[in-house]
DNA sequence: TCAAATTTTGAATTGAATTCAAAATTCGCG
DNA sequence: CGCGAATTTTGAATTCAATTCAAAATTTGA
């Protein structure tokens, strides 16, 4: 009979329930002020029925970081697919990844915080694993172009698996995020266009890597061609400004 | 009279156990179990005595991480004066910070949690400012070298201020430290030895950024030289493995 | 149709951060 | 000194949100 699938159903679409109005209630009053109980609340149910989707508030945060991967996810399978380079699709990640964190910088500062030890440590193991899970798509795709470059003799791994390779620009997109987007940092050293700096050095870090075709990362109207060729043709301009 | 000045010394003498106090015990239970009356305790003062010195938890936290900078710009500045290639002091800013990291893991946690929006919007202006303050001189070691490296002609900076340039090699070190440090991530991709990777995306992305001399960053026996040279002359080994 | 099983509920509990009125201490002056 | 005002310390009481759990409601299945 249909009805135990039903009832699964049901319980999945009030998760979901749930997760978005954490979202929303993060996105109007900051993460900060998140209550469990102003969730239940949204969605007009107990907080007893919250708690038997989420075992405690960190669950539910890493529940959230985990599902605001997918979003993430596609625009890397799409930059993955994309008709170019492996060096422009290299820098394809970069360009999508800030899109999104600027778009949605809520996204950003959450799984900034869903990482940290007194978040993830709370968090059950199931629920990190799955959201290791989530992400890891990004890291794959990143993984088969560098396969693709070296493949093609675009990139010499000198004696490095390619999953090391990876760790470069994965580390310097993230701690290039993580500096933008914290607050005080920003106020203080106010970069003009942090993004289109971000470009620049992810563009030289695949030259010291020695990334064919070496690129001249001066260029910026090469860049912004590159982002705006990216927007059209791959990300569907939901993410795109001017 | 002296009276007041006394006064003022035992004031900050209190804060200072308060804070070393903290310390011991994030240390010894981790930053999740940190409470407020336990640093009281530990102490032999009121939790209302405590709260004379921070108005928050958030407040300590920012406190403590405030002044762990200290050892770290020590550091920062004995790799500035060091007589070596500009370059050389560069990657040795890298390789201090992962000594540093890799000795104090529960610092890196702390700085990563109070960094957070929950953590650092809920600390009070004046304490964040001073926090930002006390981690200024990482960042000015590295803009002075960065300037010197320009002037020697070790460095062509391409249009771009010394403040942006100084960007890349940050957000590498800060993303490399984030991403081996959060628990998961590092069991799940295992890298052997990350930290010695690290020195070599480094020296990777400052041949892409054109930092003289360039050099073979496949080159191990030279990485580990430029390590051992730094932790013999400059970091007396204070932090130093095998 | 009804009792057992399951699910939902939200008032009560818990646990830690934070407050604040009372107690202790220090200060300043005669 | 001695004493009252001012300051500091204290920790029990308060607050506030997360979490629990016994009772109520609903669903199941015979």
């Amino acid at each position: 009979m249909g009805t135990r699938e039903r009832r699964q159903r049901e319980v999945a679409e009030r998760e979901q329930r749930f997760l978005d109005a954490a979202r929303e209630l993060i996105q109007q009053d900051g993460l900060l002020n998140l209550q469990m109980s102003r969730i239940a609340e949204k969605c007009d149910y107990a907080v007893g029925t919250l708690y038997q989707h989420f075992v405690s508030k960190e669950d539910l945060l890493v529940a959230l970081a985990s599902e605001e991967a997918q979003e993430r996810v596609d625009m890397f399978v799409r930059v993955h697919r994309w008709a170019a380079s492996t060096r422009d699709r290299m820098l394809g990640f970069a360009v999508a990844d800030m899109m999104y964190v600027r778009h949605r910088p809520e996204h950003f500062r959450l799984l900034q915080f869903a990482f940290t030890e007194v978040v993830w440590g709370a968090a059950p193991a199931s629920r990190r694993q799955s959201c290791v899970e989530a992400h890891a798509p990004l890291r794959q795709a990143t993984l088969d172009v560098i396969d693709e470059a070296i493949a093609a003799g675009d990139l010499d791994p000198r004696g490095l698996p390619a999953a090391e390779i990876c760790l470069a620009p994965w580390a310097l997109a993230l701690g290039l995020h993580q500096i933008v987007h914290t607050e005080s940092l920003v106020e203080q050293h106010k970069f003009a266009d942090p993004y289109r700096l971000m470009l620049r050095h992810t563009s030289d870090l695949l030259n010291g890597l020695g990334w064919k075709p070496l690129t001249d990362s001066t260029d910026a109207a090469a860049l912004d061609a590159l982002t705006k060729g990216l927007c059209s043709e791959v990300l569907h301009d939901k993410h795109c400004q001017a």
